[in-house]
DNA sequence: ACGATCACG
DNA sequence: ACGTACGTGATCGTT
């Protein structure tokens, strides 16, 4: 943490490919209890374990091959020719190396049409002109010739972990060669293992007695005269060979990479990420290690103080503020203590402390005193249940560290801080432990805890704000999200009235439906079994009824609803199984699982998870309240039992009408896409009319169908294959269809190209309001992640700004209702619709409020509609 | 702990 | 040739 800038870099650059080759081939075909090979992840991660621990590197990268073909093939078409294809049990490894690579928080760069060692070439390169420290690790002796005085070449020997460092001066003691000369030695002897030619009948041994007395390749030509006999016939006839061969070993030093050393700075593992992937890879041994050494780690020394009183000096103006919650269940679960920093004090203050402090109370709720916290909607809603109000969040840990790079797990302060490369904070779980044992633990350790979390924000709150900066995102921090933050506290604390009486006298009905359907379903198949088990249904199915199996999954055969929609004709039993799985779904999920939910209170809390989808949207647990059915009629009654929490009161329903497709419109400004918008005209009609040349009044209900699903494919990134899918349409036709959206909107085909490329360029995409997601598949020579990444590249944008539109007209709603002096509540968001409970008198200026506001939350080239109801329940908002 | 399934936008 | 639509969470059965 203390490292100051003029502590001299060591940089780390591995080649990924060789080094897993090597360890492949040096390890037994390990298998783990999950059938997987392991042995090349396994032996790569003992080396890295070693190489890290050894060098202790500031930065560090390894480097992969990218794709088949590289720009060495336009020399020489066989180049790597005759090479053995790679092994299956070798290429299924690559996703777990990525994977443990990550975790390891080091950096990972591949380049189309370079391999490995020209990333690293140039890398070195760079490195050696700033004057910094390289090692270069890899199992190819070709690698020696980037040696220089500050750079030594590492390469494995035997093992993985036996390694043989060259330097400048080992490479003149063993060959007799400059690091240089390396070139011309495989220039005149080859390279087998590449098929690189060389000079035939040119070993190790006469290329080194040459280039001894000769220099180079050129310097043997040139004096080509002195040569005689077979040698000097065998030199002439293959001087082209020998050049070809000294360029294809030629390492390329200044390829067109797109990262710096800079970028690739080394702050140590993510404990966590490394645990989820060790334990998936079944590594005991290392996993055991690791605990051994977590508890090992030596923090720096912390002197904080534990108040049974507040002397109301100590209370300033800005302050780092964390409150201890024994989980994530922040509605229920115990508060554990609160804990003060600034930079130079700490406290801890238990919670009966706390509570009692009329003091601390008025500074807690003084918006001018600044607080630094981690998790200010937790805080704000557990404080809420003591009736304790918090004002004057200046900073949110978990929001910054989320904003700038939404695709990392945020489970515990220190898997955050991590990041940022500060490690005095222990987890969550080293203090509490995990599963049934489980516990607070005594109260020294407990209190250290809760100080080290305050002085952890201290420490790192500069270093997201500088990330922040930088990423111009303090706008969409301080201005957003932080601000949503207390704004969903809020709402989380109100909760949201459940009807139980109605909610259980639904699944009574149930219940006896499902029986009965049971009961015909057993009666059919003429066996009793279960039929929530895929495994014994698909048997029932599939082999005693003899209907074709359509689909399969990794386990079995497939079971799911698409696959038995395409069976219904065939057997009376599909149709009740489906009945089955449908009222199912509600009873468990909808009936039994809502009411464990609901509070003493009568209400559900649910939690609004704000740091977690990697697009910006938000989620919902404990009960997740943004998947309540609506679909089919069915499921839709359970929103019967979801009313307002006070008598007389009505439920209010308000969701942007197409609020995706209209992001798209602004941000492609296709032409067509924006006029049919600002006219007001039904989207996926108008779509229809475009795409099948027919007028507006021709379109007939399949068609709109088919377009609607275009629509649909555009935001998530098309391709024919999900469109085919989802139509169940033959592939071409899809491709066809797509191709007609793509020529009436040439806008949204120029936007999708344009974005893709962007993303290729800066390795991130942005939405509206400068949110990013990297996307570091998006070069990947893997077809399958690199087109991942670009369908992400094209939907990212798209949710994600419409989930930052949302967001600031939330904040503008709770703004307004305060503005207003009104009683209305507003209880939840559903991604494009936010749901509210007012007072009957309040109703009809709440219905041209609403969509006023929401309308207005930003300004984009087309219109924004709202459409708005409201009802006795939230069933009724229709 | 994980995959299959299905609920939502 | 490759094989999937984007983003989530809860429940169930199986390992």
């Amino acid at each position: 943490m203390e490292r100051g800038n003029f502590v001299a870099k060591k940089i780390l650059l591995l080649d990924g490919n060789s080094l897993a080759y090597r360890a492949f081939f040096a390890l037994p075909l390990l298998t783990n209890e999950n059938g997987i090979h392991t042995n090349a992840v396994y032996g790569f991660t003992m080396m890295l374990q070693k190489i890290i621990e050894e060098e202790k590197p500031t930065h560090m990268i390894v480097a992969f091959d990218a794709g088949k073909t590289t720009f060495r093939h336009k020399t020489f078409s066989e180049y790597k020719g005759g090479r053995q294809k790679t092994p299956p049990e070798l290429s299924e490894q690559f996703p777990y190396l990525r994977k443990v690579i990550d975790a390891y928080g080091i950096k990972r760069y591949e380049l189309d049409n370079y391999e490995a060692d020209d990333i690293i070439g140039t890398l070195s390169l760079e490195a050696e002109q700033a004057g910094d420290e390289v090692v270069i690790i890899s199992g190819d002796k070709d690698m020696t010739q980037l040696a220089s005085s500050t750079t030594t070449v590492f390469i494995t020997r035997k093992g993985i972990t036996d390694i043989e460092k060259y330097t400048v001066e080992h490479i003149k003691e063993k060959y007799g060669l400059t690091p240089n000369q390396i070139i011309d030695m495989k220039g005149l002897m080859g390279d087998a293992s590449d098929n690189i030619p060389g000079v035939p009948g040119v070993g190790e041994k006469t290329a080194l007695k040459l280039l001894a007395s000769h220099g180079s390749v050129e310097g043997v030509y040139e004096a080509i005269d002195l040569q005689k006999g077979k040698m000097k016939e065998k030199l002439v006839a293959n001087e082209d060979l020998a050049y070809i061969s000294k360029q294809l070993a030629t390492i390329e030093r200044h390829a067109p990479i797109e990262i710096s050393i800079e970028e690739l700075s080394y702050a140590g593992p993510n404990q966590d990420e490394l645990v989820k992937v060790w334990t998936e890879l079944a590594f005991k041994s290392l996993l055991e290690k690791m605990e051994y050494t977590a508890e090992e780690t030596v923090k720096e020394e912390l002197h904080f103080e534990v108040l049974t009183a507040i002397d109301p000096a100590i209370l300033k103006d800005e302050m780092a503020v964390h409150l201890e919650l024994y989980d994530e269940h922040y509605h229920s679960c115990d508060l554990l203590g609160v804990s003060l920093a600034t930079e130079t004090e700490t406290y801890v203050i238990p919670m009966t402390v706390v509570e009692q402090s009329e003091e601390f109370n008025k500074w807690f709720k003084d918006p001018s005193k600044k607080k630094f916290m981690a998790d200010s909607k937790a805080a704000t809603a557990a404080f809420l249940r003591m009736g304790i109000e918090l004002k004057g969040v200046d900073f949110d840990l978990m929001l910054g560290a989320y904003i700038v790079n939404p695709s990392l797990t945020y489970t515990d302060m220190a898997s955050i801080v991590q990041e940022y490369g500060y490690r005095d904070v222990s987890t969550n779980e080293q203090i509490y432990g995990k599963g049934a044992k489980k516990k607070v633990p005594e109260e020294t350790i407990l209190n250290e805890h809760i100080a080290r979390k305050a002085r952890t924000i201290w420490k790192v709150r500069p270093l997201v704000m500088k990330k922040l900066e930088e990423n111009e995102q303090f706008d969409l921090y301080d201005k957003l999200e932080l601000p949503l933050a207390t704004v969903l506290g809020q709402m989380e604390s109100l909760g949201v009235k459940v009807d139980r009486d109605q909610l259980s006298e639904m699944g009574k009905e149930l219940s006896h439906k499902l029986e009965k359907i049971e009961s015909d379903i057993h009666g059919l198949a003429g066996q009793e079994f279960n039929i929530n088990s895929p495994k014994q249904l698909g048997v029932i199915l599939f082999e005693k009824l003899g209907l074709p199996a359509l689909k399969k999954t990794k386990t079995g055969y497939s079971t799911a609803a698409d696959v038995l929609e395409k069976l219904e004709g065939q057997h009376e039993i599909i149709s009740h199984i489906l009945m089955y799985r449908q009222l199912g779904k509600l009873l468990s999920t909808y009936i039994e699982g809502l009411l464990k939910e609901v509070h003493e209170d009568g209400k559900v809390h649910t939690r609004f998870q704000q740091a977690l989808t990697t697009t910006g949207r938000l989620s919902s647990t404990n009960p997740n309240l943004q998947n309540i059915p609506v679909r089919l009629e069915e499921g839709r009654k359970i929103r019967k039992a979801f009313i307002p929490s006070e008598p007389d009161w009505v439920m209010v329903a308000a969701d942007y009408s197409q609020i995706e497709l209209r992001v798209l419109a602004d941000m492609s400004e296709d032409e067509r896409l924006v006029q049919a918008f600002k006219d007001d005209r039904d989207i996926h009609t108008t779509t229809a009319s475009d795409v099948f040349h027919v007028p507006i009044e021709q379109v007939t209900g399949d068609m709109r169908r088919a377009a609607k699903a275009v629509n649909f494919g555009i935001v998530y990134g098309i391709s024919d294959y999900g469109l085919s899918q989802n139509l169940s349409i033959p592939r071409k036709e899809a491709a066809d269809f797509i191709e007609r959206y793509f020529t009436s909107f040439p806008g949204v085909k120029s936007y999708m190209t344009t974005i893709v490329a962007d993303a290729k360029r800066d390795g991130f995409v942005t939405t509206l309001m400068n949110r990013r997601r990297y996307l570091p598949d998006i070069t990947s020579s893997n077809f399958n992640l690199r087109s991942f990444a670009e369908r992400t590249a094209m939907n990212t944008p798209i949710q994600g700004s419409a989930a930052d539109i949302i967001k600031k007209a939330m904040i503008d709603m709770d703004a307004a209702l305060e503005r207003e002096g009104m009683q209305t509540r507003m209880l939840l968001q559903v991604h494009d619709e936010l749901i509210f409970e007012a007072p009957p008198e309040e109703l009809e200026k709440l219905m041209k409020l609403v969509p006023e506001v929401m309308e207005h939350a930003v300004k984009l080239i087309v219109p924004l509609k709202v459409d708005i109801a409201n009802g006795a329940t939230w069933y009724d908002t229709k």
